[in-house]
DNA sequence: GTCAAATAAATTGTATACAAACGGCTTAAG
DNA sequence: CTTAAGCCGTTTGTATACAATTTATTTGAC
């Protein structure tokens, strides 16, 4: 893996954006950050090609780098992408599935209760990332796998969103104990379809928050 | 659209990648680079962090970057992905397509037959990536689509090797007819088997020239 | 004669300097 | 008073210069 400043600078400028440090269409200065990083403005530039590559800025010619932060609708679509890849890792994890990765699937999904029933929100997000992550990779697909985790990691902030809604997290459990079972038992299109719905409803509950929050979006 | 001169830079680059101007592997000399576009290692930089994003080269820290071109374990993995999204896509457009999206998708796959009766091979291409295109387009989800047609683009120098093989022309041409027929009648469980099947078959047929290219492969 | 260490050449990574383009301000005309 | 044109400051884009690291070569010891 490229580790050079540059590449550090852009993983550190991808988690602000990510976390929210920057508003949408905000623009970034480049003496600015260079400051604040320490570097010179060459180093951070590159930085910028790559963030603008995954789409997470816009670069306008001439006149800066702005953060592009999804709306309502691209994080809908965005949503739906993602439904379709896990559902895709789950159709072809049932297949290729290893028992060692079942059993690291329980394994995660039990620690994922204990984190709901101890009301632990961040060992609740960090075992929930490793049960889709497990799922990606056991797709025996790692193209697909490496796909699933860009936008995995991408959506990650709004996920958190979603979770608060009401109940969500109970039924989310219940979700991921469909899948374990279609997974075990090699049910390939039952996996997938779990898988499809599971991450549907949270881009479908994202949106319903939103809506609630923006009664009056014009 | 950016389009300073580092990207217009990173593009061509990209297609020399694309089109097989470099070998796998092959170092990329910066300033040789630099000469050749009559520009300095500054944009040719930027050039690089974006190439290295979308997994054309590996860049790796005091070494340069290298030309990364996908073996037939990777190229078959992407095209299961292809055969997805592209699923997607019509399962969506199947419930979304415009009258005048299916008029120009006809317009399109005639214009494909009549290449193939003319032995235009690059009419053919032209045509036939028209016809994807549109499928994303009308999908309805803008996000999908950029990520279908990145793919596509990056596939595009193998489709034409598997194009190649006997037959192949004519049946991805009648796969076409029942993509249309399902699109038609608002078939999206059809249509996504249809293209699922369509790309999937690429990337067996793909596979098995390779296989007959290299039978010693140790 | 072979292997290892040191040195030299080449290449990458970063900083700085310069050129070009854009946005905002002033100024002048209608 | 409004509007448009020209100038100035700021910011981006590119080139060059310098620093750091790697690789190849040479030299010396075993």
């Amino acid at each position: 893996m490229a580790q050079s400043r540059a590449d550090i600078i852009a993983d550190q400028l991808e988690d602000l954006i990510l976390t929210g440090a920057f508003s949408s269409g905000e623009r970034l200065n480049e003496m600015q950050l260079a400051a604040r990083f320490g570097v010179s403005r060459t180093p951070l530039r590159e930085a910028f090609q790559k963030l603008g590559q995954s789409g997470l800025v816009e670069q306008i010619p001439h006149r800066g780098v702005f953060v592009c932060q999804p709306g309502p609708v691209e994080l809908l679509e965005m949503f739906e992408v993602m439904a379709e890849l896990e559902a895709t890792c789950g159709r072809l994890a049932a297949q290729r599935i290893s028992d060692s990765a079942l059993t690291e699937l329980r394994l995660a999904n039990n620690n994922c209760q204990a984190a709901v029933d101890l009301q632990e929100a961040d060992t609740y997000y960090r075992e929930n990332e490793r049960f889709h992550q497990i799922i990606y990779v056991q797709s025996g697909n790692s193209f697909l796998a490496g796909e699933a985790k860009r936008l995995h990691r991408r959506l990650k902030p709004f996920r958190r969103v979603q979770l608060k809604a009401r109940g969500r997290l109970a039924q989310s459990m219940t979700e991921h104990e469909v899948i374990v079972a279609a997974l075990t038992r090699g049910d390939a299109e039952g996996a997938a379809q779990a898988l499809r719905a599971h991450v549907a409803v949270q881009g479908e509950k994202f949106h319903h928050l939103m809506m609630s929050l923006k009664p009056a979006a014009e």
